[in-house]
DNA sequence: CTATATGCGACAAAAATAGTCGCAATTATC
DNA sequence: GATAATTGCGACTATTTTTGTCGCATATAG
């Protein structure tokens, strides 16, 4: 219980890898995809989502690609699961109001309070703690 | 992401159900799947695994029904989960062997630090603390 | 004997996740 | 300017997981 996606996956592999890359060259979604043996297009999609919030830097055309724009160290990772993945939270009621309990919901304190420590946990963690 | 299942929804409200009534009162899967709205068919299920790790204590016929068997402060929150779940963790190369990794995984060590710390979390935590 | 429980396995439906495809826009190289 | 390689984005399909249902055996109170 309690995995996280193929994608949050795919998007740490290639964060670990532009780590080891000299910061300012890029590369290609293909070219990481080919080296770890993770779907292209899935793998593209996922940098674009970190690009277009900042973790990463992209450029177009032929020797375009994608490198680190911001020190791990400031990658937070509710943040980060965040951008990919929607709101971190073990239940939706936590975000969402509708709930069709009729007798009134008895697990509201008990949801929320593990929910609070797993996000609590999570924002004190950086990209750069984990790695 | 990382969210729980229905199915330990439905557990945390009969066990929360069951930690309200009188301690030797015997209730049906049926009784608490009117009450609070969830599939009657699989609050039973999920009963008949808590029944069967001696969370709770079942009778059968007419009058039947469970009730707690342990104390909510012994009811440690890591084997809850995976009574229901199965193995708590972020991703299953935790647990398991086989990872078709060409080049080798980089990022066992986060994922690693990850899954301790949810399961450091959970560990340290009854049914008793978040209820 | 009957009605109401648990216990369990197989099955079906629905939802979420994973992966694919096509096309537009950009840019380095020739 | 043409070409090839790239990001960016939306629609679509396939697969897997989750959720829910059904049928039947066993136990038991009345």
């Amino acid at each position: 219980m309690l995995k996280i996606s193929r994608k949050v996956e795919y998007a740490l592999i290639a964060l670990r890898h532009f780590q080891n890359e000299s910061p300012h060259k890029f590369t290609s979604a293909r070219e990481v995809a080919l080296k770890y043996s993770i779907p292209q297009e899935l793998l593209a999609k996922v940098l674009q989502s970190l690009a277009k919030n900042n973790i990463l830097k992209a450029t177009k055309g032929p020797l375009g690609g994608y490198r680190l724009a911001t020190d791990p160290k400031e990658i937070n990772m509710t943040e980060f699961f965040e951008i990919i993945e929607g709101p971190v939270g073990i239940m939706n009621c936590y975000f969402e109001s509708g709930c069709d309990q009729i007798d009134g919901c008895n697990i509201k304190t008990p949801i929320n309070n593990i929910n609070d420590a797993i996000r609590n946990m999570f924002n004190n963690m950086t990209l750069a703690d984990i790695a």
